[in-house]
DNA sequence: AGGTTAATTAACCGGAAGGTTTCATGGCCG
DNA sequence: CGGCCATGAAACCTTCCGGTTAATTAACCT
């Protein structure tokens, strides 16, 4: 638990739909600012702030070529968050055996009349 | 992508180390306001405040016990922020196998010489 | 009834987030 | 050289966030 846990960032970060989808895109290659901003609805700083945000989180580096700045996803603060997540996993897996069961449950109750169809 | 996507709440939710804190304790079984507040430097509401934010993002529910009002986990959202993330799981295993070639190679280089301690 | 305990609500505050517009920089190219 | 093009920076506004204190509700226990 340092003072700036890195999770805070990369959560934050992940927080905006925006930014989650700048992430996909840029999972599909390097991406320049204008690349980046077309299809949204939202003037360019907008978008360059959010990229700002992205790379302080540590989960963009950017290139330098020519008069363009290629943005690069980086995959290591994806990575710790989803091991913090992964805490949770037995968790969400025995929810989904209790659905199974009950789900179980419900079938062998119906089998006895079979299947019925309003 | 819809207009409130659950994952804005749900990485919001994460983004502070406090509520990670109580997702963690949680985590260990049900547990009332002032025995999660109890290991916070902070005001009761403050925390309050923090179980409402988890509450809305649907990573805890609360029962109804006399005047307490128990907190349990739901690992629902947390295994669809999870999901979300294992997008990316190629991206960085791709990242580890890089490192580890590179970090074979400069074993290999290191064997003619043997290990050198200065 | 009266008091204690658990928890929420309300009002408030400082600061950060997310957006805008405007201006500045720096590299290509005609 | 002159100008366009891609991007970053600054100033500003509004809303949300995280915290506080003080007051309120609700349930238990004499």
């Amino acid at each position: 638990m340092a003072a700036t846990d890195p999770l805070n960032a990369t959560f934050a970060a992940l927080s905006d739909p925006t930014r989650r989808a700048i992430l996909v895109r840029l999972s599909a290659g390097e991406a320049t600012v204008k690349a980046l901003a077309e299809p949204f609805d939202m003037s360019l700083p907008a978008i360059s702030k959010h990229l700002r945000v992205l790379e302080r989180a540590g989960l963009v580096t950017r290139g330098r070529n020519a008069q363009w700045r290629p943005c690069r996803l980086e995959a290591g603060p994806l990575q710790e968050a989803s091991a913090w997540l992964g805490q949770y996993r037995a968790f969400w897996e025995a929810r989904l055996d209790r659905l199974e069961t009950y789900l179980r449950e419900l079938q062998s109750q119906d089998r006895p009349d079979g299947p019925s169809r309003p």
